[in-house]
DNA sequence: ATACGAGTTAAAGTGCGCTTTAAGTCAAGC
DNA sequence: GCTTGACTTAAAGCGCACTTTAACTCGTAT
């Protein structure tokens, strides 16, 4: 792997578009890197510099939290500790978006069991429905 | 209830916002209403519309799949059938984000447990993690 | 008369994570 | 000299479900 790819290659070898890796610098989560005439060109360590991105993103952290892990805290702070501290708040929404889901699958398998020929008649079997949702 | 509810009125007994009726109105959720001159009067039948609308969007239809819902299926189609065929879909795609999310909880508790100092030391602990990706 | 509150419209804005587009630069191969 | 392919930029577009904005029209109370 030589040691100053241009983004094309980068892009492939991490499975991504080079405009995603653009838009990665843009935001803050990639280093300027050189350039050649022009042109971007990367180092080695890029490449795990973007699967730790890849791991942020399948972790479930938005741009703007995979940027605080990687540089808003205190230079001192270890990747343990930022981990922790971002994982922690976003296991709590993961916890409300399973909630959330559960209440969709009661709703999808308990409503609607109406002999209702007519929508406009599901008004009394939306109520009992309702009491569901609680 | 009078028969001849404004907007704000119906919205406030639904708990929307106007611009949310117009919309749904626009989308095709709701029959255009009767006008007094130019404004939106609308009767009883419309909060329970509104309910059962609200009903698929808290079990996770979007909008569209709520317009084929009331409107999208053969006049005859009771409602029981219309939610069954558009549920299992529905319930499907749920199983997916469960998936998703167990796959989350999964990284956030596993990952970085490393005690690098850096970030840029982490490289080796993260292929252990791609590992639980799988 | 006039100000107020509620209604009307079309069009643009929001948030997120990119992608796409348009217009241009550059090095290499023929 | 000319094409090709990969790169560059800023700006706009996408999907979704609305909200917001701007400019306007009503009927009613003062």
């Amino acid at each position: 792997m030589p040691s100053a790819m241009p983004i094309g290659q980068v892009a492939r070898a991490a499975g991504l578009a080079p405009s995603a890796i653009r838009y990665y610098e843009k935001a803050g989560l990639l280093p300027k890197p050189a350039r050649q005439s022009g042109q971007r060109r990367y180092g080695a360590q890029t490449a795990a510099r973007l699967r730790i991105i890849q791991l942020a993103r399948d972790a479930g952290f938005t741009i703007a939290e995979t940027r605080t892990f990687l540089s808003g805290f205190p230079p001192a702070t270890t990747p343990a500790a930022r981990w922790r501290a971002l994982a922690e708040r976003k296991l709590a929404e993961l916890e409300q978006q399973s909630q959330r889901i559960a209440r969709m699958k009661t709703l999808l398998e308990s409503s609607f069991h109406c002999g209702c020929l007519r929508i406009e008649d599901c008004e009394r079997a939306i109520a009992a429905c309702e009491t569901a949702r609680k």
